[in-house]
DNA sequence: AACCGAAGCAACCGCCCACGA
DNA sequence: ATCGTGGGCGGTTGCTTCGGT
């Protein structure tokens, strides 16, 4: 049984926003005494509040070290990347960003992170690719959202890597699943190996509504893409042949078991891993092994809420991407069950 | 200039847990 | 073991601002 809210029949107890008076009687009585108990400090600070109103606003604003402003392009990557590994433990991702709350951060999430993922074509809460039926027209959108991203950095024209690594996975998965929906539709013929035919083979599928072909409407070098996908080993495609669909199907269910395994995608790319500089595109070589997060003791705090402090792989748009079990959303004449209407 | 819808954000609500009596 | 209280948390609301028409 939940208590009563601490403000029930406290008649006459003002709500709404706070004045600077009143933020001056918070604050002037905090500094001289500490809040001490907070249900008895409106009396005590002469407000005309309920206690949990002013720890609110104690906590969210008036505190000195609060640090209000624009969030950082590097803010916003360490909120993305614990998000995917907390979810909305909003204050436990505060504690790793100084200066900013929990309200605020959250706040932030979900008027505009969550935007932009959900742009690029992942999910907000699993942090990996959506599955549902907008995937597949969803590249205008992702390449929008491409375009910004970067922030101040796109705005230059500088992209920010570890961005475009993330926007590359989850473009590698729609070209995938489009080239499943190719093959299977039997409509296209089949292609030869390669990214150039992939590309191609993709925009036929899908109508010409791809978005990868219009001419760089949203500034972006579809070549950066291209490499971005062939960052991983993406261009080691399985032959593919002129075949009935059974047999493209069976190549390309190869391609999504090796893609799912030991791809070395890895979502640390949002922590920092230092890919590229300036507005030069390198791609890793040799992609590096997928780190272990150590969930330490921080993840004690949450009052029994369930955060597993197992070692975990870091998540990616990517991972569990084996699991997905795209093939089993594939009606027997290769149509989507789902995903498509 | 006026209107309207979308976006952003401060603040509130209600549930939950920890802790002490 | 039970109950009441204090405080924290995530979700939601509603006001304000912004941008487009």
């Amino acid at each position: 049984m939940g208590r009563s809210p601490c403000c029930d029949g406290e008649a006459g107890v003002k709500k709404g926003p706070w004045t600077p008076e009143e933020d001056k009687l918070l604050v002037d009585y905090i500094q001289e005494k500490g809040h001490g108990s907070w249900r008895r400090l409106p009396k005590l600070a002469g407000l005309n509040r309920c206690g949990k109103s002013c720890r609110l606003r104690w906590t969210n604003y008036l505190r000195p070290d609060i640090k209000r402003g624009r969030f950082t392009d590097d803010e916003e990557k360490l909120i993305i990347h614990l998000h995917s590994l907390l979810g909305n433990k909003w204050s436990s991702i505060a504690t790793k960003l100084p200066g900013r709350t929990d309200n605020e951060i959250k706040n932030y999430w979900n008027t505009h992170l969550r935007k932009k993922l959900l742009g690029m074509g992942i999910d907000p809460v699993t942090h990996r690719p959506r599955t549902d039926l907008s995937l597949l027209a969803g590249l205008p959108g992702l390449l929008a959202a491409a375009g910004s991203f970067g922030g101040a950095g796109s705005a230059t024209g500088a992209w920010d890597m570890n961005a475009l690594r993330l926007q590359a996975d989850a473009a590698k998965f729609q070209l995938l699943q489009g080239l499943v929906r190719a093959l299977t539709t039997a409509a296209v013929p089949a292609p030869a190996p390669g990214m150039d035919n992939l590309m191609a083979l993709l925009a036929a599928s899908n109508g010409g509504q791809s978005g990868m072909n219009n001419g760089g409407q949203h500034g972006v070098d579809q070549s950066m893409l291209l490499q971005q996908c062939q960052w991983d080993g993406m261009n080691n495609l399985p032959a593919l042949t002129n075949s009935a669909p059974a047999s493209g199907m069976h190549n390309i269910s190869g391609m999504f078991d090796s893609f799912g395994a030991g791809d070395g995608l890895s979502s640390t790319e949002l922590g920092g891993h230092g890919g590229a500089s300036g507005s030069n595109v390198t791609v890793d070589a040799v992609a590096p092994p997928r780190p272990m997060v150590a969930n330490d003791q921080e993840c004690n705090n949450n009052g029994g809420g369930g955060v597993s402090c197992e070692q975990t792989p870091a998540s990616s748009p990517f991972d569990g991407l084996e699991s997905l079990n795209l093939m089993d959303d594939l009606n027997t004449d290769g149509s989507w069950k789902d995903l498509l209407e």
